[in-house]
DNA sequence: CGGGTTGTTGAGGTTAATCAAACATTGTGG
DNA sequence: CCACAATGTTTGATTAACCTCAACAACCCG
């Protein structure tokens, strides 16, 4: 089902899903996407300099690299500051799947929490940077700070709520309906990081969307086929433009 | 599709597995399922009077009366002391899914965290008990208690990757995977909590089943008999009994 | 014990998977 | 910068899995 990281002939041609280690850029991280994290409702301004302090820097992760690994010991929480990343977990047999998509603005790495073990891998879905946030210095605030606490588990929860949307979306809608349902949910995610609603470059593969929604690849391309013919969407390949947001919702 | 409260009239005969089906009692909950909660590990045992400090009552729910319904104000955590029950969601056109399962043992009402409302609503399968946690006095005390608050930690992020499991079922597997993926998880969930990993009571109907597992309910029963004729297990109407553990894994 | 709910099983239909092939895009090295 | 190779996308034909509809049996529950 998935490609199971073919070893091509002797000469270990890269491409371009280099999963390799990064050249580890770790410049400081003030204000950037922990503005997203901590910042948009209930954080008092008394704890900005709190915020601050949390030992902050940032991290590039270039297109197919792994930010962190299933098994990786857990140690940091992220937030997107650029780019996105797809996680990805697999059965005991080997098959994979996607389980989830993090775009600009978008905490990252709550799975593990339980375990202190990452129990996914995220992968840079083109080249992105994150912001790196020490679990144990967040948990420390979290203590002091009744704002940073309550942030924490919205956090958390805003996490549990969206699984049980995509649990909700797999377990009970046609194919169709789980398309449309996924472009309005990144439509209004993007929307709310400030950018379009109608138009957005998503960087998934078509394969990749497949897996997150439980269906082949043919049937998601098809279906976007059918949706452009049915003057619902615009797609040029990944960059997709939604013409009739009322068509899709109401399929 | 969810039953309405049926409200029963005064004589209250209980069957065989009506235990403590006292109407509404707000009995004094000292070590019940919060030792499931927070015992297990971590908690240092100072931290023990803390907790029995925390206002736990307890609550019994009737067979198909709900906890908690979609949009009540979320105030309290729960935890499962006796019986089981059912997570529910609805989409926008009134179809509904199960979300969710809960045996004695488990947490229950995380849902609600970020948004302080109930997202989905919480059903009796049979009659059963619930101890209550109010959240802003547990919030306080994660505050005061570093075990405490790694104990919460834990507990959703539990809660995560359950969801996270779910998802992979649901996108994933096929039908004869998913029920036997189901039967699986839940004698694992059985043991843990000290009774039998081969047998139990499993108070879903199929359409339960099929709702949490994507499928319908003849699909359900149809794949049940089929497990039963190849000698996987022996299914008595709800009674459940694995014969061969192994057989389902590798299905 | 009786009526409604729940569970089982069969026949036939539909959706989406699979298999296959051509085409498009991307990235790389020459 | 071009050409090639690899990856990704689209579309078609066929098949398989699962759903739908329907009838009946079993089981609670009151």
């Amino acid at each position: 089902m998935l490609t199971p990281t073919v070893v091509t002939h002797t000469t270990v041609r890269r491409t371009n899903r280099a999963p390799v280690a990064s050249p580890r850029s770790a410049a400081r991280c003030s204000s950037c996407a922990m503005r997203h994290l901590c910042m948009p409702q209930g954080l008092a301004h008394d704890d900005l300099p709190k915020l601050e302090a949390l030992i902050c820097t940032a991290r590039s992760v270039r297109r197919g690299e792994a930010l962190y690994r299933v098994g990786d010991p857990f140690d940091n929480l992220y937030a997107v500051r650029s780019g996105s990343l797809k996680t990805v977990m697999a059965h005991r047999d080997g098959r994979e799947q996607v389980t989830g998509l993090r775009l600009a603005g978008e905490p990252l790495g709550l799975d593990g929490i339980s375990t202190n073990v990452h129990t996914c891998t995220a992968v840079a879905l083109e080249d992105s940077s994150v912001c790196i946030v020490p679990y144990s210095a967040l948990k420390h605030m979290c203590r002091e700070t009744g704002a940073m606490q309550d942030r924490l588990h919205r956090l958390m929860g805003e996490q549990l709520i969206r699984e049980t949307s995509q649990m909700m979306v797999l377990g009970s809608l046609s194919a169709d309906e789980r398309v449309a349902a996924f472009l309005l949910d990144v439509s209004e995610r993007n929307g709310q990081r400030g950018y379009s609603h109608a138009e957005f470059n998503l960087r998934m593969t078509r394969e990749d969307m497949g897996s997150y929604l439980g269906m082949t690849l043919e049937t998601v391309s098809r279906t976007l086929s059918r949706f452009q013919k049915r003057g619902l969407i615009d797609a040029q390949g990944k960059l997709i433009r939604i013409v009739d947001h009322d068509g899709l919702r109401h399929l």
